[in-house]
DNA sequence: GATCATTGTCGAAGCGCTTCGATGAAATCG
DNA sequence: CGATTTCATCGAAGCGCTTCGACAATGATC
């Protein structure tokens, strides 16, 4: 393990130089830049990671609080925490990985020994113990997600609201007015994982403005039979579909449909929205309105280095604007009355 | 934030002496720990992270790499991820998320720069770069998972032949002696992740051995139909099944085998094994030999810690013993003749 | 009561880096 | 050409902790 002294050593200048060379935070000749590069790279030399941090007063590490809930999408959450890293490296800074009954503490750990310049809290509850922690300490943090009481908390999310009102323009774009939805399982919504809820408000809200008939169903099973069953139950003339719940759930529907006659996209329309899985795969695939990890995840990450370098403090509450990817599943109900411009 | 000298001036002793209290690494008077402990719970002292690190030479941080493959099983994948940090946790270490593109080059880093006390490797392939990158890092490693070259490496896993033996066992025992194992997707296995082919080592090995007729299957879809169809066509009077193969596919097994009219267990016992899910939730429970990440994870933790702790060098493979859970699905072909003893 | 351990505490030397202020040399200016 | 600015480099002071060696003070030993 070289350290900078061999470094200096090697190139025949002062530790000081050598740290300035490397870091180009102040002006170095390029003469004796390149002697200490070469001497860097012919030594091997690599800075020890906890002097810097000691020196600098800058640990380059993000916490990742990301508790495992029994109901918990495990690939979701996956895609959350690599993106996370991923966008952190690309800032060269390192992910911990906090979980479960060590979020609190963890956060607190973190935080209280500088082992982490920043956090990051994944899977966000509306009332999160985590957004009472984030106020105490002075460690900036990053949510992604929305808590009910966002006083104090920066955070990022996807405008789920807004997903909604797009699935629903797009229905009704193609004709179709008796809209479903097929949400989460009483589970997740319980624990107020607070996504669902705000997608069901922006469903309900935008389909009573539109004066479209509709009905919400919640599954019960890991399939969509019986969800499907209770929307037809309510609005016979179901004529579009939205899907705002998991990955299993949607991947049924298609077959679901077709029990009762109905085909998709002809008979029902269906979009699937704010989900983080991808419908390629699925027996039909379903136009989507992603929760995309990578936007979010990159969104938060930009912002929480931001307030560790540069000690900003951002707008409370960023809303990413909600993206259409079509894959045929929507098509017009009265395709001779309103033909397709574009 | 209350460094040791607060708590040194706040008790009335020397740094030192507050250093070795709150450590315990000298004897120290109990009325001078208490006044120490008094003082540092006033003050809310938590000793600084990186200077710690440096002064002790110990980052008390693991580094874990969990590349993502096309192919992989989220699911299990966080479950490792998760059972690594736990049990990291419980040593009193952090674990660093290292993904993907950034694995080799994170190993180095984490070593090079003494950010990782030690390495832990996740999904581990046949010929895993990884491996020689390993044997060229002083730093302390261990794999979770077996490469085929182990050579100057510590590596802790399932002992899936042993499991193919016992599921073989189990069948035999009931009486099958016609049977057939899913395996993974071809592309699982070109990827050539090691598990899958040392189950089928041994599946092979055993059935053959023990003169059953066997046949093998390789799922093509994300379900079971295929694969069951192809063992039916090879062995007709398919009686056992092994499945060492994904949740999906596993899932639609019995639905698969009720289209030839076979039914689970009288007709088909299966067992699944060397899996990360639990089948308990399925149409039909099966039983189950586990892949448990949580006996992996802490073992290959414990061993990790020891070597970092004592610069202790451990076997060089560790095997984990496989384990049979029971949920009835399997039952004696000819339960009269072999009553059930126990 | 002198000798030898033992125990509890302290001071100081780092760990390897960053960064501030100082300094001499070279360049710029009136 | 002396005064002033700019540039490149160096020395040294930390960052907050651990740990080694020293050293009184106490207790045990004969």
């Amino acid at each position: 393990m070289a350290t900078i002294a061999d470094v200096a050593n090697e190139a025949g200048v002062s530790i000081s130089t050598v740290s300035y060379a490397l870091s180009g935070k102040r002006s170095i000749s390029p003469s004796t830049r390149d002697k200490v590069e070469a001497a860097a790279t012919k030594l091997g030399y690599r800075p020890h990671a906890s002097a810097r941090m000691l020196a600098a007063n800058r640990s380059h590490i993000i916490a990742v609080t990301a508790p495992l809930h029994a109901d918990t999408d495990h690939s979701a959450h996956m895609q959350f925490a690599m993106e996370v890293t991923q966008s952190a490296r690309e800032h060269d800074y390192d992910t911990l990985l906090l979980v479960h009954n060590d979020a609190l503490e963890g956060m607190q750990r973190s935080a209280a020994t500088s082992l982490a310049d920043g956090i990051i809290v994944l899977d966000v509850d509306a009332h999160d113990d985590r957004a009472a922690l984030a106020r105490t300490l002075k460690c900036p943090i990053v949510f992604i997600g929305i808590p009910e009481d966002t006083d104090g908390l920066v955070c990022v999310d996807l405008d789920f609201e807004a997903a909604a009102e797009l699935a629903i323009d797009r229905l009704i774009d193609a004709g179709r007015t008796n809209i479903g939805l097929i949400s989460h399982h009483q589970e997740t919504l319980e624990r107020e994982s607070n996504f669902p809820l705000r997608f069901l408000h922006g469903f309900r809200k935008h389909a009573t403005e539109n004066g479209v008939d509709s009905a919400i169903a919640y599954p019960t099973e890991h399939r969509a039979h019986e969800a499907v069953a209770a929307l037809l139950a309510e609005l016979p003339d179901l004529d579009g579909l939205v899907l705002n719940t998991s990955a299993d759930v949607a991947a049924s529907v298609t077959a679901a449909l077709a029990e009762h006659g109905k085909s998709v996209p002809v008979d029902v329309s269906v979009i699937a929205a704010g989900v983080t899985f991808s419908t390629h795969r699925f027996p039909l695939a379903l136009d989507t309105i992603p929760l995309d990890a990578h936007a979010s995840c990159s969104v938060a990450v930009d912002m929480l280095v931001e307030m560790v370098e540069d000690g900003l403090k951002p707008p409370a509450t960023t809303l990413i604007a909600p993206t259409y990817i079509n894959f045929g599943s929507v098509t017009s109900s009265t395709a001779s009355v309103i033909p397709q411009v574009n």
